[in-house]
This record gives C-alpha cells, structure tokens and sequence, in this order.
DNA sequence: TTATAAACAGACTGGTTGTCCTGTTTTGTC
DNA sequence: GACAAAACAGGACAACCAGTCTGTTTATAA
C-alpha cells in the first residue's frame, strides 16, 4: 500500500499514475474488508488521500473504479494465488495442496479471515450488473481452466487417468470457495484443511480430536 | 409471498403477525436479489405496502430486521432444502446427491440463479457485524452436523468406512457453496453437476461434451 | 364503559451518498 | 514562450438513507 510523501504546501506534482495506485490500493482493500455498497467513496477519497475532482478524472462512477478493481486487482489475486502456483506445481493435485496449505497458513499467521476477493465480489455484484457479472464470471472460467488444463497435462504423463478435468476443475474451484466463505463466517481456516484432507484420495479418518484455532480480529478494517 | 387485502378506506385491522410475515417475505426475497446494503428500508416499506411506523414497530433497526431473517428465514431455508432431506435419505451420499440434482433443476426451470441464501448474506455481512457472523456461523455449523451425523450413522451401518464425518461434512457443504456462487456468477447451473459428478466416488470421466444451459435472465428480482 | 397497551400512520430530520461543475495548476508539444 | 490537454482542487447539490417523533386507531381486559 502505497502513501503520499506528505503534502507540502504551495507546490503540486502531477502523478497519475502513482494517484490510480493509490486509490485502486484503497478500493481493493475496502471492498475486500467492507464491501461494495458498503464503501464510500468519500471514505476512499480520505483513505487514498486524495480529492474528489482527482477521483473523478480517473474513475467518473463508482461502477468503474469497481469494475478496475475487478479486472486488474481481483483477477491479478487469482492469477498470483491459485494460477500460477498450480502451473508451477509438479502436478495439478499438488499444486492445490500447496495452494490451500499456503493460504491457510497465511491466515492462521495473520489471525483473521477476510475472505476470497473474488467471491466476495461476485455474491454482492453479480446480480446487481451485468458488467460486474461479466467480468467475474471470465475470472472463475479462468481460474478453472487453468486447473483443467493442468489435469490434462498429468494425463497425458500417465496420472490421473480416472477423472474429468473440467469436472475436477470446477470442484477444486467450488471447494475452495465453499471453504473460504465458511472460514471467513466462522473466523477459522481449520474448515480449510478439513475440505482439502477430504479432497484427497483415499481420505483416512482422522485419528486423533482435530484442533480448533479460532481466530481473534486484529488485521485493519 | 403474501399480499394485503386492498385497503378500503375509513376501516383499519391489526393483523401484527401478518405484517410482520410480509415485511419478513420482503426482506429476504430483496435480500436475496440484492443484498443487504442494496436493500432500502423505504423499498421494503413499499413492497411490504407497509408503513414506517408498522415497520417499525416491529423492527426497530434494519439490523433487526436483518437479523431476523438470519434467524427465521435462512436458517429455515439451509433447513427445508437440506438438513431434511438428508436426514430422510437413505445415505448421506444419496442425500446430497438429491439435494444437488434438486436445486440443479429448480433452477434450471426458472431459469435464474439467485444463489445461495446463506451465503449471500454471509459474505456480506460476517466482516459487518459479530452479531451477523455469529447467527450466520451457527447455521453453517448446523448444516455441516446435520451430515456428518448422517455419515455416522451410515458408519454404523457398516457403510462409509474410510471417511471423516467432519471433514466429509466440510466438504460437501463447502462444495455446494462453492458451486452455487459459480452457477450465481455465470448463470448457469451446469457448474452443481459437475461438482456433483465430481464428488462422486470413482467418478469417471465423461465421455461426450457436457452441455451448456446458459440460463436468461427472467424471474422478478 | 373505561383504562391501558399494542398496533399502526405518516411527516420529519440530520446525516450521508454519488456525482457534477467550475476553476486552477501542471505537463507536454510546437 | 505559447498553447492545449491532461491532472487535479474543492465546493455544491439533489437524492436518498435510516431512524425518530407525535399522534391516531384498534384490541384487550377489568
């Protein structure tokens, strides 16, 4: 997150560019924590410190920032988080280990469940715009095709023979999701874990009671 | 969806609990459709055909109203289409593949994917409120018991050996959650029998292209 | 009937919202 | 330097929001 070197007076340096940063930076972050509808404006204005002429400039409507933060922050979240590590990973199952182990460990560490930005989005904005629901749905038919096409890429070395990609794929995708939503309600990624140790094949029961950490509220709002 | 009597004029008829029902049957289909924040209490008042002291009379805050439709609607809601019938079912695995295949076709003949009403209301209200978070996590704990006990109790049938009841329970609750924020994104409900099929153990995969039923948009919102 | 509370009506308010508009400053180009 | 366009400042505004308030009507119970 980006801020303003302190605002001297009298002298004014154009910056467009580090400006859209900035006020992205603080949608991103208050539409992940608060919400669309939830979020003002104002209070990005006053977060990202800056006016609501300069606002205006480069976002005319509160729709378009939110459509920029959809195509450039939410995908670019996908593509980092879930895409390429699967692309990088020895296999498609590994690579979804390593995505859920990655992100439940973040989550434990920073003591608070904000959430999937894409799903956030997508359950307050889908049915409120087509735009919006365009938009969202192109970055889940990624995100799944990425996935499917890693699994056809394990066929066609010899593994896992058995399942369907596009199928797997958007199981992968809704597990995920699914646990994601019911961390963030209960502030706890052990429901992270349970989902991915199900996932695998030949699940065994667990032995032993299996820890809950509930997590405190800490991280800003 | 209940609807008031034409009001004639000069006479007047307490009818506190039908009102009451009304604003609720308001509140939840908007909701539903547009979410909380997006809901007005004014456009309740006017869909309820409900004034605002009626309104609130009954329910002093939109909290409480939301609240209320937390509590008495939703929870009903996670309760009607799924801790029922898989209680009734024969297995757990047959009650959520009916459950599945039920919704999939409700909402492949209205032809329009509103989501999951939990989860609606979930993402955007568990970071707004702990009173929110707290009566929204306890009915995804519910509903996660309800099949996990259902997986004990094929376990003590002899059935279901090899599986977790808890996390198998996560699962599949994360997976329809998870699948219906997709099908409410795209559309298209085709997405739940993937995940269905893809739950489903030893699945196979498909031998000719799925179809795509991508869905109109048609029911009042 | 009379008292009492519950149920409802509807105007009102203080604050917020997103957007617009006019003007000023900076920046790049010739 | 002259000029035009982009970048920014900041006030104004109408619409809307949730909630409050006072008053009236209906039901209940004695």
């Amino acid at each position: 997150m980006t801020t303003r070197p302190k605002a001297l007076p009298g002298k004014r340096t154009n910056d467009p560019e580090g400006l859209r940063k900035r006020v992205l930076d603080v949608a991103e972050a208050s539409f992940q924590a608060r919400g669309y509808h939830a979020s003002s404006i104002g209070d990005l204005m006053a977060a990202a410190d800056v006016t609501g002429g300069a606002l205006h400039h480069h976002f005319p409507t509160k729709k378009a920032l939110a459509l920029a933060v959809v195509e450039e922050r939410v995908a670019a979240a996908v593509e980092e988080t879930w895409i390429a590590p699967v692309q990088a990973a020895g296999s498609a199952r590994e690579g979804i280990r390593k995505v859920f182990d990655t992100v439940a460990a973040e989550l434990e560490q920073q003591g608070f469940v904000r959430g999937c930005p894409l799903n956030n989005l997508a359950h307050e904005l889908s049915l409120a715009d087509p735009d919006f629901r365009t938009a969202l749905a192109g970055i889940f038919s990624a995100w799944r095709a990425a996935i499917a096409d890693k699994i056809r890429a394990d066929q066609q070395a010899g593994r896992e023979q058995g399942i369907d990609p596009q199928r797997f794929a958007a199981l992968a995708v809704a597990t995920y999701s699914g646990a994601m939503s019911m961390a963030k309600t209960e502030q706890d990624s052990a429901v992270l874990r349970d989902c991915l140790m199900a996932l695998e094949p030949g699940a065994v029961p667990a032995r032993a009671k299996r820890r809950r950490r509930v997590l405190l509220r800490s991280g800003t709002l």
